[in-house]
DNA sequence: CTGAAAGCGCTTACAG
DNA sequence: CTGAAAGCGCTTACAG
């Protein structure tokens, strides 16, 4: 009871927050004995550690996170760095990226981590130093931009012994430090759905390139498994396009202006897609009458889009689980496997 | 060239990073010289500067974060927490509250200031200690839930004298801790917009009530704008939701089994709009022929779905960057005036 | 089980 | 312009 008063009238004149001396003041114990209370250590009496825990929340003490950071030399926080193409819209985010975000956000509450989000220009000298300046343990890069370009940044930060993971991209020599959804799985889907519908002259829209290597990687599995029924996808009904609904517009536009014939149409991502599709309908081409339209992602819009789209899902709970996941593990200092997520093909209005 | 010799040499020897006093002995100067040096102060000899930045970029030096927050007792982080409605589908995030997100990390790199992100359920005891614990300096609040349940919330953080932002609610007799959309006005315009359209057999959506007092402003502004004509929206015309699309489905087939009869519909969100088009639709009503439809906030969706849905617009860029420039205003302990952002109507075909 | 003490890596008065 | 020193608030060997 005369604690509590004590308590409460020192905590008003206060200036500040509370420290961990503050509260040794007024257990009456040493302030190691009130660090060791507080983090619950077994090697505090019972009966002091409730009472140190009791001032504590009575003063709203908190742990000063950059003096125990400072002291044991780690963070608790992981940094997430998002590559942006700079030729998109300042104000769209890629919406998968966003997506992942969310469950990246979520998967480090989980873990008790917290997250630094940054958004880096991919032009810019960015690995921004997070890690070096022990703002956080550990980072998750998404997006790329142009990978070759990418790959010597990426050889920064393992000089560096930089602890990170990459979503998508994959590191020469280092498998384990990316997760990824199996592309050329997915690629495979695409192709098999338009085989049994029976689609066959098919189109593709995306950087079938070493510079976009998931987006190859896509083309990959769609152009094996239509050559292994004996279809060839020619290099005229390929069009290049970043992954924004513009950039797939011009390409499916490019593809109509030069006359190219087709029946079916892969997209690399969805936002790609949805410009195709606006760019068929534009043209008087009936999206799934006269070409049937397959994307990749699986972001909300593919549901909203009319007709509604066919997809490639990638199962961005399970791939922010799984980046934080081997993240820690490999902060730890302990072996992670390649890490390679199953696609699920989403069939919808406009390939049916 | 002699000491560029031996800096490269000692740097593959050294465990861990370098620190102020590592620099100090190869610049020949104290370490408070070198951190002066690195900080650009005027009192350092200019060229005593420029070889303490040279050896500091050799080493790869990053000032320690942990360090100099403890030392200068701030953090130069932000923290955003973000309130997700309960009910919601847990790996789907609002995506009005994702684009903000977009906005406001943009605007804390321009600041200089780094972005911590957490989701918090509306039910636990939030307020997270992220400023107590002197991770970050301020916080911005997004979502609520439940605003009466919200408010106690919010005195604890007064009362703790925590530097705080919110988006949307207002805070008792602290109007200049709320930035906010004009949702009055954004009422008026939808209800001048169906006016014009001679759609004045107007249903609302959405919690009007004092829980959720942005939809509440949304519809006080639709209605007021309505009676100055003389038109009264009834009670039996209106249903209750949350913004999810679900809940607007819901809601919207109630009306629709209650045999309410309108013909055209204001959505206090974009996602509840989009749930009400569906439930329309689905019950044989053409949309914008036989009911008009206006939703608030345009989310990429409302571009996408079929048919596209007018709404009221509030301009997420603008709103990161008042959140973020308020809190800072804030944090320097400078006033700041309530901050009301003028809202826009996007006519689409769901209303003409 | 507890306390005195060192030290994490900085920044910044203070004294030249 | 520069250096020696204090101190931010913790954690954790070390010695009882």
């Amino acid at each position: 009871m005369a604690d509590n008063v004590i308590v409460l009238s020192v905590e008003k004149n206060m200036k500040g927050k509370a420290t961990s001396f503050d509260i040794a003041h007024y257990a009456g114990v040493s302030q190691s004995t009130v660090s060791r209370a507080l983090r619950n250590s077994p090697l505090v009496n019972e009966e002091t550690r409730r009472r140190v825990h009791e001032i504590a929340k009575k003063l709203n003490y908190k742990v000063d996170k950059n003096a125990s950071n400072l002291r044991t030399q780690q963070s608790s926080t992981l940094a997430l760095l998002l590559f942006e193409d700079p030729t998109e819209d300042e104000s769209q985010i890629n919406p998968f990226f966003l997506s992942m975000l969310g469950s990246i956000t979520r998967a480090c509450a989980k873990e008790g981590y917290d997250l630094l989000v940054s958004f880096q220009s991919t032009s810019s000298d960015w690995h921004a130093d997070y890690e070096d300046s022990h703002r956080a343990d550990g980072l998750i890069l998404l997006g790329y931009g142009d990978y070759i370009d990418y790959q010597s940044k990426l050889q920064t930060l393992l000089d560096n012994h930089t602890k990170f993971v990459c979503w998508g991209a994959t590191v020469d020599n280092r498998p384990d430090l990316t997760v990824s959804c199996d592309n050329y799985g997915g690629g495979v889907l695409a192709a098999k759905h338009l085989i049994d519908m029976v689609r066959t002259d098919c189109a593709f829209i995306g950087d079938a390139s070493d510079h976009s290597p998931e987006f190859f990687a896509r083309f990959k599995g769609f152009r094996d498994t239509l050559k292994a029924k004996g279809i060839e996808v020619s290099d005229r009904k390929m069009a290049n396009a970043i992954s924004t609904e513009d950039s797939g517009y011009h390409a499916t536009r490019s593809l109509i202006a030069n006359n190219v014939k087709f029946n079916a149409l892969f997209a690399a991502s969805d936002l790609i897609a949805i410009g195709a599709i606006k760019a068929l309908q534009e043209a008087g081409v009936r999206v799934p009458h006269d070409v049937h339209v397959v994307g990749f992602d699986n972001i909300a819009a593919a549901g909203y889009v009319s007709p509604s789209l066919t997809t490639v899902q990638q199962n961005t709970t399970l791939a922010g689980q799984m980046l934080v996941d081997n993240l820690l593990t490999l902060i730890r200092g302990e072996a992670v496997a390649s890490t390679l997520l199953p696609p699920k093909l989403i069939i919808r209005q406009s390939s049916r």
